[in-house]
DNA sequence: ATTCTCACA
DNA sequence: TGTGAGAA
């Protein structure tokens, strides 16, 4: 299938599944005119990128992660080898390390403004909110 | 319709 | 991580 067909298949755009492959996700062939040639696979594989990116991996370990993964009646199932399991465990902890740093700043900007504005008393409107 | 590259959020 | 535009 071509690239139009997959986008049409899996709801990625033409564009992503481009930036997919620049990435080292996918690997499609090349017709005879330079055309992506996709298999079925690829849609599956697409699935999983979708979902992996959704648990918060980075492009670049989803390409390690993604040959040892398949796919069970729809759905994803990471291999049972030591070492897939590891990796995984080792973005749980990343990511839990992340929340942890967020909170910590969380409380800290809190407390900052808190103070604000028990020194600057009630205020009648709300600061417009951050955009760069 | 598809390819690639440059630039940008 | 993901997109738009422009040229081929």
């Amino acid at each position: 299938m071509r690239i139009g067909e997959l986008a049409d298949a899996t709801g990625v755009s033409r564009r992503l599944l481009r930036y997919y492959e620049d990435q080292g996700l996918l690997h499609p062939a090349r017709l005879a005119n330079g055309y992506r040639e996709y298999s079925d696979a690829d849609a599956t594989a697409v699935r999983h990128i979708r979902a992996l990116l959704t648990a918060g991996l980075p492009t670049a370990t989803i390409a390690q992660l993604l040959p040892c993964v398949h796919d069970e009646n729809g759905r994803m199932v990471p291999s049972s080898c030591p070492t897939t399991i590891a990796r995984l465990r080792q973005e749980q902890s990343r990511i839990t390390g992340a929340i942890t740093r967020l909170r910590t700043a969380q409380q800290a900007l809190d407390s900052i403004l808190a103070t604000a504005l028990h020194r600057l008393g009630p205020l009648p409107a709300n600061p417009a909110p951050p955009r760069a």
